[in-house]
DNA sequence: CAAAATGATACCCATATGGTATCATTGTGT
DNA sequence: ACACAATGATACCATATGGGTATCATTTTG
C-alpha cells in the first residue's frame, strides 16, 4: 500500500527545491538534475499543481514556475489531492450494490476515524517542514 | 489510496460471519451467500489467510474453515499483512538508487511518523470490534 | 468408491501507473 | 520579424497490479 505515488514524491522534491531557490521563477529544465526526474514527467507534474493554483506559471523565454503561496501553506494533503484524488482509505462507499450493510457497518465506522486522523496527519506536512 | 484491498475486505466480512456463527467449522460454500463474495475467490482468500496461521482447515467432506484464535486476537492489521503484504507508507527505501538523500530526507521522517501511528490503529481494530 | 471439501497453481482480463512524444501557444531578446 | 525558450494540452505506450476464473490434486466422510 502506498500513500504517495510517484507523482507527490516527485512534487515534494521538486517544490522543497523551489522553496530553497528563493528565486521568483524557476523553469523545469533548471531543476531537473537537482531532482532527478525525467523533465517531460517532472512538467507534467507540475502543470497539475499549477492547474490546482499551487504554482503560478509563466511561459515564455524565462519562464517557468513559481510557487502561489508561502511553503508553510503548501500541505502534503494538498499535492496528494492535486495528483492522485482526494484520501479515501475505503472504496466500499463506491460500490454500494455489494454492501447491504452501508449504513451499519462498523467496519466503515472505524476506518472513517482512522481516515480523519490521517487527514489530519497529512496537512500538518508542509514544504516548509521539509526545507 | 485505498487503506484495504478488495481480499480484505472480504475476508473481514468473512471472518465476522464466522465469528458470529459460533459453529466450529464452516464451509466456503455455506458462508458465500451471506458474504456475498464470488466462491473461488474466497477460498483463495481464506487459504492465504490459513496460511497465515489466522485460520484452521480441515479438508474432506464436512471440512472448512475455523478461527484459528479468539475474535479478539485477530486485527486488522493481522489481515492486511497476510492479504496485502506489510504496512509500507512510502516506497522510496525501494529505490536507493533514486534517493540519495535517505539519511536525511524530512519526508521519510514524516511519514514515518504517521506510519507507525497508522499501524497501531490498526492493530487496535479487531474482528470482535466488528460483530 | 463417490461426493464434498480444501491445497496448489496457472491463467486471464481490465484498469492504473509511470513515462514518452507531439504540437500549439506564449513570451523574450536581437 | 524571427529564432528560441519556455509552458499548455493531448495522445500515446508499456508494464505492473488487482480482481477473478479454471483446473487438477489431495483429503476426508459415508
Ligand atoms: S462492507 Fe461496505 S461499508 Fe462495510
Ligand atoms: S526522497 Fe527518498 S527517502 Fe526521501
Amino acid at each position: 500500500m502506498k500513500l504517495l505515488n510517484r507523482d507527490v514524491d516527485y512534487a515534494v522534491r521538486a517544490l522543497v527545491f523551489m522553496a530553497r531557490a528563493n528565486k521568483p521563477m524557476i523553469s523545469v529544465a533548471s531543476m531537473k538534475e537537482s531532482v532527478g526526474v525525467p523533465r517531460p514527467f517532472l512538467r507534467k507534474t507540475l502543470q497539475k499543481l499549477h492547474q490546482a493554483g499551487l504554482l503560478h506559471s509563466i511561459k515564455g523565454k524565462g519562464g517557468g514556475f513559481a510557487l502561489a503561496r508561502r511553503p508553510e501553506a503548501i500541505t502534503l494533503s494538498h499535492l496528494m489531492t492535486a495528483l492522485q484524488g482526494p484520501l479515501k482509505l475505503n472504496d466500499c462507499v463506491f460500490r454500494k450494490k455489494l454492501c447491504a450493510n452501508h449504513d451499519t457497518c462498523l467496519l466503515r465506522r472505524r476506518l472513517e476515524g482512522i481516515e480523519g486522523r490521517l487527514r489530519s496527519e497529512i496537512e500538518g506536512v508542509t514544504i516548509r517542514d521539509l526545507v
